[in-house]
DNA sequence: CAAAAGTGGTGCATTTTATGCACCGGTAGG
DNA sequence: CCTACCGGTGCATAAAATGCACCACTTTTG
């Protein structure tokens, strides 16, 4: 699209930093660059940029400039689609900002069937804490976002929510794998893997022993969902997460206790787009089905 | 706005109904024009216009084009007034479609008032039937609607609403001047002169008396409520308007009367927009006066 | 303290793009 | 059949964007 050039450009120079590095990156000379920025300026009527002796940085009127911009290429692609859609096939992306507990089963599942029946149609999974999540809506980087316990809920429209309780996983032989019902006290008293402090579940966990005067004492601290779930089969301790991101596994024996919600308060899952945005074909669909899915019921019976 | 251009330009061609008309009105050639359009078909990955023997017309694409463009238009006026407005003056331009019966007193004078306080804001008074003022709204032509008993109220998202019942008005020296409850079969056995068919109150009173089994007998029928309002003091007859376009006025002594609820329900004169706009910084504001000062009962006291 | 390496900004020749002109083929209506 | 429209196209020309060489300035570096 050639009429939005000059705001590629733009959105160009506020990455870089500055219009040298920009033009090297949008394959310009710096002068040709340059003057485009000062001829938009010009037209808009205010300056976009404060001029720095290191370079360039968007100031107040530009970041407004900026916003309108990403919500502009994002109509423009949204009226192209809806322009496919009505000339028959159902064709777009759709970009989705989740939790690492979607990553195993449920999103790869969930995006294969409407593969299958939209072909046309590619998708974008990035994995998100809670925090960036909501600012990929916002930058529109992503079109939906599929989150455990979000932060901040402004600007976060909610379309689904789903309760998920914070559930123990263990090895088959683990003390606690026939205890009846699980209570917090009991797993601190074992060895336990955590995920990090910015992870909802860990955030939600230290709340809780806080709240019964015990602390948390982790044998390993992890980024990663997946070292967790494989780590407990290694060395006996227990791991934490939520139910979508579990799952039977025949091949690999583990047992899965809710904790008692007495506890650790019921957190939920959240599917949530900008607020106020008007998502494209196929977005909106895809939040429309999974919406569908969530609330009669996830089919992994953990 | 050079990059907006071609949307202009396509807008143009849109009304003319011919690139060759179109050329002209935006003086160009019409081979430059031609090829703008069919660039900007290639580039946006499907035809826009529909190639007729005697011109162009839009196609189902086009349409969504044009309503992006007219949204696009909008958005970066909105973004300009409010990047001048963080920069202290409040400036911009208010675009209202509004009901006959707004414009003898109650727009004027809020119209003044907010100018003496914002002198760098500039107005569009648009007369519009109900059905009109919505459309408006719908094309981004108008940026909000003041009108009695709107129609569709689809893509109308209500700011406030006060009730208005038909009123009656009538010399000082008619019979019915000195009547206590006035009831509109009183009303049709006197010569009376109506707002024309698709007039709100016109309606309402074809409505209601055909429920009584009565029917109108208008002496004059108008599109005009100023020529109601002179009327009634040259022939004696009764003429029909809401509250808000009534005013005491010595110099023109003049009878006004509500009719009974129980004959005529009570009418609501509405502020709204276009559903899920974000208006500009000027109009958004001025929305929040006009809401204020309806709902805080209006001066005249009718 | 001075040289070096950055930065944004500008005059001018050059290249790229858009435009105007003259024309073609086709359809509608007398 | 003819006239009067319409959209579309080839080509020369006008206009706009770009690249190059350079300036003035600031910070970093030796």
């Amino acid at each position: 699209m050639k009429h939005l050039q000059t705001f590629f450009l733009i959105e160009a120079v506020n990455r870089a930093g500055s219009i040298r590095k920009a033009a090297e990156d949008m394959n310009l000379t710096a002068s040709a660059l340059n003057r485009r920025i000062q001829r938009f300026e010009a037209e808009f009527g205010s300056q976009i940029f404060e001029r720095l002796p290191r370079g360039v940085r968007l100031n107040p009127a530009g970041e407004l400039v900026i916003q309108h911009i990403r919500s502009q290429v994002s109509e423009l692609e949204r009226v192209q689609n809806q322009v496919a859609d009505l000339s028959g096939e159902r064709r777009g992306h759709i970009s989705i900002a989740c939790s690492q507990a979607l990553l195993p089963y449920f999103l790869p599942a969930e995006i294969a069937r409407y593969r299958e029946e939209h072909p046309g149609v590619s998708f974008s999974v990035n994995v998100r804490d809670r925090a960036q999540a909501e600012q990929d809506l916002g930058t529109f980087a992503s079109d939906l976002a599929l989150v455990f316990e979000p932060v901040h809920l402004v600007d976060f429209e909610i379309l689904c929510s789903i309760p998920q309780p914070v559930t123990v996983l263990m090895a088959p032989d683990h003390p606690l794998a026939t205890k009846e019902e699980l209570r917090l006290r009991d797993c601190l008293d074992y060895d336990h893997i955590l995920p990090s402090q910015h992870i909802a579940v860990r955030h939600m966990i230290e709340t809780s022993a806080h709240r019964l005067s015990r602390t948390t004492a982790p044998v390993v601290e992890t980024d990663s969902f997946e070292f967790i779930r494989h780590y407990v089969l290694q060395e006996k301790c227990l791991g934490f997460q939520i139910p979508i991101g579990l799952k039977e596994d025949p091949a690999r024996p583990m047992v899965y206790k809710k904790i008692s919600s007495k506890d650790i308060p019921i957190g939920h899952l959240f599917l949530g787009q900008l607020k106020g945005r008007t998502l494209p074909v196929a977005p909106a669909r895809f939040a429309l089905r999974l919406t569908a899915i969530l609330e009669n019921g996830l089919e992994n019976g953990v």
